[in-house]
DNA sequence: GGCACCGATGTTTACGTAAACATTTCCGGT
DNA sequence: ACCGGAAATGTTTACGTAAACATCGGTGCC
């Protein structure tokens, strides 16, 4: 580290002079066990619950530690026992429900395991930003590695992460070589044109996510895919970029096809705008034309109308993330493959059998 | 009872678990110092860039680090810094949009001035809960925290906080006692009431947040507290938990009283359920009635109607709580007071004069 | 040519903790 | 009274890093 001292800034570094603002040494060990007349390795018994101390000395420590305020050196342990209970989550972006959902549940079932998560955000996707996340990354104090992102952008990076750092990806297709646990976007993406399907619409329209989305693809994967073995015509394609004003700009689009009588939406927020696109050209929603969305964000029941959708556990998806980074971790194992939870195709209002022609 | 314990079922805290598998050291400077032929010092050097390593020795060592991937610890370095460069951000939930976009911005701006952050989710709002993670906090590596709750949680709590950890605190009233940042709740709730009046509507309705919450108490206070001055009438008050189904049912009460005409919603996820309960009633928005919301979400464009809104500026927030948090690791002080961030007030669609009676 | 000095590198030490090993204390059994 | 032995407590050491201090070789200056 560059330590960049001005050194006209004062008379000398503010830690060398006695009188100066207290950088005051933590309470130690040391402290305490002078204060309570005893070794410090017996503080250091007390402190981590270790048996064989008579409980008359375990109280004068712990009086002795509660009056210094003693608590002890996350970063001498971690020293000491060579981990740092500590996972590491890589993300580009807490502006989708997804990935703050998915975080959050990590972050609570890793503290459920007495594990505390540390962010490493990726503002910008390039691929300098990436490789610079990693590299930092490499002199974090990190046991595993939760990666939230596309990973197209992870792919040139991976190389570069150290070897005995574990490694799980969500969103991704690199289940050969790594740990992957995402949502079964494919079976979600089924529910949804199976559902349409089986109200008795001819085909089903899809309003994609960005291309360099792996779940975007996906899930425009299996909705061809569902559409090709049903033998039913495969409209074009849209694209949006997840948000609700890229799905309003191709609802607006769809609104215009007269053939289109059902919509597979690749989120709730396109949806959203493909909703609003539709009521402002006065198609109604389902009598005309039937919406489903992907995501299930706490809003979509409140949509207009309340939007049928897949629903993602991400919950789920954070706590088999923090599993398997732990069991690395524990065995000292790398693992690949790909684990996928579950979808859940949840009804409301947004869709309907096709108007009579 | 510890005489009963055979040594080797020994059960200290989890973390002092079994050291099981063949855990392999990781490389460490006196490896790379060998392998090159210096001393550690001198990988030291490398290591953080100090001046006055010849050129060739420095590649000698460079060498060394590639070929044997040696990287850091930062847990000696930290215990040899006396500091983590770390902040811990304790948070109850990622669910709404502004903790979340926070703590995004919280991330970025620490990450910039080369800090991580570490979650400290408090999944329950239980005192219990919140104590036990301000305890664990104690023992945490962390320089700092910035705490994201409802502060009535974290009144009793405080006093557990260890002295020699420096806080930040956002939603909160604790302005006597803590370093606090906040958006300013009251202006921009005065906004919208100003709004609306000014469009010539007899008087403001509201839909508050829950009691519990600082924000929305101060937004309630607010709205008050604007009526008052006007000399209007100040109409009774629903609250909602600033879900949109609490919403949606704070409207379908207010879409039954003919004398409402605009309404300020305080978070725009509820303003959502007020829209959809005004469209089921056939109450026109904003024709027949208008609507305001708060925080000024992505998807508030591509409501039906579009809805004018109070912009909050998370980033800023989480800028400040970065530079505030840091200001204080620095010096080694404590702060006091509150720092308010600006609104906007953003206009879209949701709000028009009152219909002519 | 000798000496003072500087730049490059090596050696020692401390950071706080806890395992491993060492010592003391105290007990019951003979 | 003595001894074996275990429980209670103390001492040493290592974890990886980097500041502080020590050393060594060369360079410029008189």
């Amino acid at each position: 580290m560059s330590t960049t001292r001005p050194p006209e800034t004062s008379s000398g570094p503010p830690w060398t002079g006695p009188l100066s603002p207290p950088r005051r040494r933590r309470v130690s060990m040391a402290d305490v066990a002078r204060l309570a007349g005893v070794s410090s390795q017996t503080v250091s018994r007390v402190s981590t619950g270790h048996p064989g101390v008579v409980p008359a000395t375990r109280e004068q420590v712990l009086t002795a530690m509660r009056q210094l305020g003693y608590r002890p050196n996350g970063a001498a342990r971690a020293l000491k026992y060579g981990e740092f209970r500590t996972i590491g989550v890589v993300l580009f972006t807490l502006a989708t429900t997804g990935n703050s959902r998915t975080l959050e549940a990590i972050a609570t079932y890793a503290a459920d395991a007495g594990y505390v998560i540390t962010l490493i955000p990726v503002t910008t996707p390039t691929q300098d930003r990436v490789d610079g996340a990693f590299t930092r990354l490499g002199e974090l104090a990190v046991d595993a590695v939760i990666v939230i992102m596309e990973v197209h952008l992870l792919d040139t990076a991976t190389v570069v992460l150290p070897p005995d750092v574990h490694v799980v990806i969500v969103d991704s297709d690199a289940g050969e070589r790594h740990c992957v646990v995402d949502t079964d976007q494919a079976h979600g993406a089924r529910q949804a044109v199976h559902h349409l399907l089986d109200l008795g619409h001819r085909t089903v329209w899809h309003v994609a996510g960005p291309p360099e989305s792996f779940a975007a693809e996906r899930r425009a994967l299996a909705w061809r895919g569902v559409l090709r073995e049903a033998g039913r015509p495969v409209p074009p394609l849209r694209r949006g970029d997840w948000s609700a004003d890229a799905g309003y700009r191709a609802g607006l689009e769809l609104a215009e096809e007269p053939d289109c009588t059902a919509v597979f939406v690749a989120n709730d927020q396109m949806a959203l705008g493909v909703l609003r696109a539709f009521y402002q050209r006065g198609r109604v929603v389902p009598r005309d034309v039937s919406v489903v969305g992907f995501d299930d964000i706490a809003e979509a029941g409140s949509f207009i109308p309340p939007l049928t959708t897949v629903h993602q556990d991400f919950a789920e998806v954070g706590r088999r993330c923090v599993e398997a980074a732990l069991r690395q971790v524990r065995t000292g194992s790398t693992e690949t493959g790909t684990t996928l939870v579950p979808t859940r195709l949840v009804l409301r209002d947004s869709t309907a059998p096709p108007p009579r022609r």
